[in-house]
DNA sequence: CATGAATGAGCCTTCATTCAT
DNA sequence: AATGAATGAAGGCTCATTCAT
């Protein structure tokens, strides 16, 4: 996003970028320094040691992934259904944020704290699905199913390697999102 | 599955234990040999190297969660949609398989040879899935969304964080699994 | 003692206080730095580096616990054995010079400049104790060892570490000092 | 002594030449390699970590400087103050323990665990001494206070300074083991 | 074959020191 | 002078790998 301002949100990045390409065991202070152009003895000028960096680290993913999402669905977008999708698009697809996405999702099976935190991510995420299904359908319980499996689907659909070209997959994609939350044309009762 | 004859064989089976539980980076020879009681001098005497034990980890890992089921399945169901239920049962529940299956994903996402091994392995899966909506939807196009979100749905839900105790995560899945692939009471046109 | 001027002498007790809280390799520029709630860079501005800082705590303790000690003794006493009496007390108990003491103690087995300047700190030290004792005996050997004998012991009660509640251990001590000084009801003959 | 058998045993070797020469910080896994000709991966094979060799250290220090010292004397000495000079000149004298012992001390004034660990040590030793003299004198607090004298001046001793020809050291406190010890010519009265 | 021993590369961390501002 | 930033050397530890016995 521009011009990093401060060293210390260079080393964020860097590892958020470590973190995308390769996993938490990615993110080496040495590999990170190199990457900078500077050496690794510096970071220690602003992290206490490299569990810091990745605790920042996982603050400015929350922040950029969950709140400032949200904050711009909720301003761009009147209708809880048009506000999935846009939720889904900005989490989902793209370079920067999906590959952190999913990066945080492997770490958190391998780390109970992570877990949590992912936990409370996904959990103000799929929020946004329930109210935008809410409206349609009597049964609380159909909502919740309805909300996990598009949640589950969009994840699972990353972690899938049916070797479909991007184009194909992306069609497929769509038309199970019109299945989960409904088509236009085949609207859920309500 | 039942006792362990060869050596080899031992080494194999003690990797895919550290690779469910830990990842990749979790298996490490000295690990193995630590957990099998012998000495890591001795692991390069069945393997040239360690890549050479993640290969065939690979390959018996192929072989129990590919091979096996499908053919036990064939054996034991005629009904097309029982064969994909118990098909899934056996592939993503239970506490051997599932881990496996879910640390190869992980790793596929950092190892090209891995992903495409990955992706011959889904395919297998997904192809009975087909089979078994096909006679449902006129539409081609149909039975691929609604297989591939079945896939989806599956593995995306154990890369899902929210907090739910297990069994009301398993009534949603199991609601999840009759919206994607039609109730009893709610078959499909077809 | 009082009010600190300047910053250069601030260096100079902060590294007289981590010396006595954990000997020479404690001294650390950025330790002390942070201490004084200051950027270690500016260290260099007083000192070219911390062998020059180390020189100038030397400098500081020997002043401090000689020129002053001895200086003082000879203005309050006259009698010799309590002269000696007083420098030990001054020398040897109390929060801030024992420790240092000790601790330069150590750092002289290491190094041969502080061993030479320990050296003539010692010999200035001892000279008191030889004057205190010389009228009381003919042989001057026997002068030597009793005041080498105080000496020894006073520092040595220190590196011992029998558990011995601190009281019973200034008991022991007293006792000691009456052995090798002389007691007055039991004075040597001379 | 003669040929060091087992590896392991060089490495705790090794490792009490460095403390004795440079005290613990000197104890450095990559200095100790290289005087062995090894290089400091190699350590790892037999210890787990710096504070293990630390730990060994400590207990071959406690079984040649006190188990075995007390052994030898009781089995060469019939006369208990003959006992205290030989156990004396044993574990002060000589190029081996000595340092050891003062290096050891200096660590024991930085760490509670090494510290107790001396206490118990110089408990066992001071106990010979008392044993020693425990029957010239009537008063137990008068055993006491010159059984600690002595080990605080043999001790003590090795922390002074004072540059005195090794020859005029030595003869000074032979002098000063007959004041607190008591002369043949002048046993005390009991 | 398996073991004991060692290698070497790579990582995390600390710290004295330098330097532009 | 003091600060922020960086350097480089050193030290602890891990691990795949090799090799003689």
């Amino acid at each position: 996003m521009g011009a990093l301002r401060t060293p210390r949100e260079k080393w964020v990045e860097e590892g958020l970028r470590a973190l995308a390409a390769g996993g938490v065991d990615a993110v080496r202070v040495e590999a990170l320094a190199k990457a900078l152009g500077v050496t690794k003895g510096g970071f220690y000028g602003y992290f206490a040691d490299r569990d810091a960096l990745l605790a920042e680290m996982l603050d400015a993913w929350e922040r950029e992934s969950v709140d400032e999402v949200i904050e711009r669905v909720r301003r761009e977008c009147d209708d809880p259904r048009e506000r999935v999708r846009l939720a889904g698009r900005l989490t989902f697809s793209g370079d920067r944020l999906l590959p952190i996405d999913l990066a945080v999702r492997e770490w958190a099976r391998r780390d109970r704290a992570v877990a949590e935190r992912l936990r409370r991510v996904d959990e103000r995420r799929i929020q946004l699905t329930r109210d935008a299904l809410a409206p349609f359908y009597a049964d609380p319980e159909e909502v919740e199913a309805r909300a996990l499996l598009a949640f589950c689907a969009a994840i699972g659909s990353h972690f899938l390697a049916v070797g479909r070209p991007d184009a194909a997959h992306g069609a497929v994609v769509a038309r199970a999102a019109d299945i989960i939350l409904g088509r236009p044309d085949d609207a859920p009762r309500g």
